[in-house]
DNA sequence: CAGCATTGATTTGCTAGCATACAATGGTAT
DNA sequence: ATACCATTGTATGCTAGCAAATCAATGCTG
């Protein structure tokens, strides 16, 4: 069935000789990079206020589902339970969150935001509305709605495949 | 100059009173999205030869560029040092790749390819094509080329934003 | 209503990234 | 030559994911 391939040298060979998919190859390479860079961008933006980018998204979807417990925050995140407590947990720490017992299910602990993140959620206003004029210079609506479209067949794609 | 805003509550008025970015942020929320089903799926698929993502990733550029230093990976890769340095430490732990001293200059380790990986290889292609072929589905040429046109300019926007 | 399955949250162990700091080596300017 | 600076690789400490296991509480079912 598949070729037997023992050395390196055999395979830049076979690799060599089958047609390439380069602009596959460079759409997944382009994703890859733009996301670490999304990532870092907004960590060092708002490291001075010891927020991280994953934090950042955590409070927007508190803020868009408060009072929200943990598992579902998870699911909307799409995170593990594990990695969606562990950062509630540091942004309970910071002061900004609060669990709060759910009365009816003792398992349950429901999520609430704390008012010292207001200022928080000034910044992460700001500091988004700043980022989307910067990066969306010269992307037209059209060619917006074009990328998200196009990105959202991967993405169903992508999940339906499992 | 910025708004005094306090409480949770009087966020949320001050965020209703202002025009939304809904189509940025839906692009940005995808291309997180995107990026951790790419890296889920791969790390799924390949669990069972021990392979991650990243190594995978890193594989790909050392094949395309043997013999080069640690730091040239890691700017090839976009990585800081640091990071190339243990995703490297570990293919070597798993037999896969080898670093030598340079003979001219005895800080630098150079990586090089060992044979036991060219079955990785193989099995990295198979199922690279496999996922292109899935996930690309009905997405035309000119689609994928106006998609990394797109990306392409956003990615630049952000780098020279810095 | 007793036993078992399900669910929510946490714990543990791994990979991966960043930033920073450091030791060793190499290069350069005086 | 030697003193200074740059570069390479590594170490450390943090955040962040996943997976799998665990614990407690709840719900269901016979």
């Amino acid at each position: 069935m598949t070729q037997d391939v023992r050395t390196i040298e055999q395979f830049r060979a076979f690799e060599r000789a089958q047609p390439r998919y380069t602009d596959h190859e460079e759409l997944l390479y382009m994703l890859h990079e733009l996301s670490r860079i999304i990532s870092v961008h907004f960590d060092r933006v708002m490291a001075r206020h010891h927020l991280t980018h994953s934090q950042w998204w955590a409070l927007m979807h508190i803020f868009q589902h408060e009072g929200a417990t943990q598992s579902e925050i998870a699911t909307i995140m799409q995170l593990g339970r594990a990695s969606a407590g562990s950062v509630i947990e540091r942004l309970e720490a910071k002061g900004w969150v609060e669990r709060r017992p759910d009365p009816k299910d003792n398992r349950v602990r429901r999520v609430y935001l704390r008012d010292p993140a207001a200022p928080i959620f000034m910044l992460m206003n700001e500091e988004g509305q700043r980022v989307f004029k910067t990066w969306m210079a010269g992307v037209g609506p059209g060619e917006e709605a074009s990328l998200i479209a196009g990105l959202r067949r991967i993405k169903t794609n992508a999940e339906a495949a499992g």
